[in-house]
DNA sequence: CTATACCTTGCAATCGGTTACGTAAAATAT
DNA sequence: ATATTTTACGTAACCGATTGCAAGGTATAG
């Protein structure tokens, strides 16, 4: 079944049936009618590579993410992120091709083989995935590329998730809490984005006149992750609040604090960037700011929609602010007064009775 | 640059190019070995859609998951899947089109249009996602289709894990340790696989002479799960061991002890089919049945080449075993003298000193 | 030394669409 | 009424590969 087929059958030339198919101006009303009802009616779908040849273009994107091990599997980032620009994809008539890259060789081959045979008609990247020699020859071809998250130099158009602000949101979220000795536990400090974070919290403390966090570099592994919850709860003056930079660290911190016996949120605060359903039914539940996945994902999806239109989007970078999410797992210091802070402590006293939520938490884990 | 120009620089003809590119025989050592040199040096590579018409394949696959709404968060089936099928594909030079599919709709439309649009030379997908019409649409034009999961009543090549097995492995583990009354809760008993679980669970209690399970069917949903386990809890005689039939209901099903205020393991045992980081690191942490899902990927992406390739694979049907990981969220019952086992108490009783994992568990929720 | 088989290579049709161009008919302007 | 523009549609040249067929060249057999 092709369009010529359907061309005999309507009394009309090929040329025709593919305008109507196109939409493209130029067909009588009748006659367009007549062709859509006969296509409709034989269930006709036109062959996918000849019309890539034709028209030069393949309604497919690409779709890069990261695949590094673990990382893939305790995150819901990607995942989620895949599943709204495979939807929003598809409501627009386009397909996606995915790649899942290991290394940036893997990039590099898929990619070559993907571009240059004109596979695809644009790309939504991971951010973490590119160097800048690939990316450059990316953007030399002039293919559209979204990124999402911020590459290191290179500017291209990019969506991604307010970092800093995020980061500011948790340590304000802390210290509005009445906590002055902040400390981040955060990921390898290669990498922007931990940057931005670690930078955010940093700001809020100065702005505040609090002390300066104590800052831990640690790579994204739970019990190492443990190791250096431990180093932070030993050290003096003693910390009341814990910002986890990424949800990979979560479950290491957590378990540090039960094996060193300290009570979230009694003895410590936490709270983390990033969500989990998970989240919310641990004990303590945790406290977390949420990436607005979806959001970022729509985002990246219109962005290169515009580019591949040939049109420049309104905006060649989004930064989209991330909620906070209040759970169990941050409180009102109780240990404020004993640590010295002595002329707060009458006003903290009264306020840890009213709304402190730790008891209401504490009363969940009696196990 | 296209195999014209590189036939005129290489001084032969486009055919003799093409025959190289695709390693037929027939081209002679020295032009083969001349015409490859230059592919390499221009990092050439052909225009896929050219490839597709005039060949008749497009070198890709479709991969089709469920996109259930809080489904694709909490487990890691499918990304963990996602990955290896791409991976696998890559490395053998085949592009991964994905789709992700809401409803049986958009299975169907979706499908519609990539496959009578020859998008694509195989599948693999999801077996929940196919009603029949759409199975039998798809195998009537043969096209190579893998499944995961086996699908109710139409018989495909398909890749699953032994369902039963796996849910008599729990329960032989719960028996094991000494549990006599266990209860199931499951997901909704239209699924097929979740039908299996809960038979494997009978078979075994019947095997055993223990009393037929308890079993409660409930949708996915964390709350609705405690709401369930609060039932299994307060049913009489005591229930000590449940078997969690789906990762999605575990975090309920933890919850509601802690509500009840049932110690895990101590009160109460808890099994879970399939596995996710995070259980490792939970207070206690949790016992599972873990799916070998890279297998399962692997053995899928092998089954479907041998279908593209025109071979029928050595088996139409593989059901691959998963695996027991023991952590901390089983041990043996404490109450068993008390619910009324007279004659075997004075058997337990030593034995739950002796290795019962529970003390070792439980000093980790200080909290 | 000629006949036959085999190998290498070029030629051209083909895959199934898109699209620039041309023409006849219809609509509008004069 | 004719001249001019507009609209509808057919024609045919592409897009960039694959592949069957034929032709020319070499090696092997008779």
């Amino acid at each position: 079944m092709t369009i010529k087929d359907i061309a005999e059958m309507a009394h009309v030339s090929k040329g025709t049936v593919s305008r109507v198919i196109n939409g493209v101006s130029g067909v009588g009303d009748d006659t367009r009618r007549r062709v859509l009802k006969l296509i409709e009616s034989l269930d006709f779908h036109p062959n996918a590579a000849a019309r890539g040849l034709a028209a030069r273009k393949t309604n497919t994107i690409g779709f890069v993410i990261p695949h590094t091990g673990k990382y893939t599997q305790t995150s819901t980032f990607w995942p989620i992120l895949l599943t709204v620009v495979t939807q929003e994809a598809a409501a627009r008539g386009i397909n996606v091709l995915l790649s899942t890259a290991r290394t940036e060789d893997d990039v590099d081959s898929a990619f070559r083989s993907i571009l240059r045979g004109r596979r695809i008609d644009g790309a939504i990247i991971g951010a973490e995935q590119f160097g800048e020699k690939q990316l450059a020859e990316l953007l030399l071809k002039n293919m559209p590329i979204v990124m999402v998250g911020r590459n290191s130099r290179i500017s291209t158009h990019y969506v991604d998730v307010d970092n800093s602000l995020g980061a500011r949101m948790a340590a304000e979220h802390l210290a509005g809490l009445g906590h002055e000795r902040l400390a981040v536990l955060a990921g390898p400090d290669t990498l922007p984005y931990v940057r931005d974070r670690v930078q955010g919290v940093r700001d809020c403390c100065r702005e505040r006149g609090l002390p300066d966090p104590v800052v831990v570099h640690c790579p994204y592994d739970t019990l190492e992750a443990a190791r250096c919850v431990e180093g932070i709860l030993l050290s003096r003056p003693a910390v009341t609040g814990i910002f986890v930079a990424a949800g990979d660290l979560v479950m290491g911190t957590l378990r540090a604090c039960t094996e060193m016996r300290r009570s979230v949120p009694g003895d410590i605060s936490v709270i983390c960037f990033d969500d989990h359903p998970f989240f919310a039914h641990l004990s303590p539940s945790v406290t977390a700011i949420a990436q607005p996945i979806e959001e970022i994902g729509s985002a990246a999806v219109e962005m290169l929609f515009e580019l591949m239109a040939g049109r420049e989007p309104e905006k060649a970078a989004m930064v989209i602010a991330p909620r906070l999410v209040e759970r169990g797992s941050c409180a009102v210091p109780r240990v404020r007064a004993a640590e010295g802070a002595k002329a707060r402590a009458e006003e903290a006293a009264p306020s840890e009775r009213l709304d402190d939520p730790a008891p209401r938490v504490r009363e969940k884990t009696p196990r």
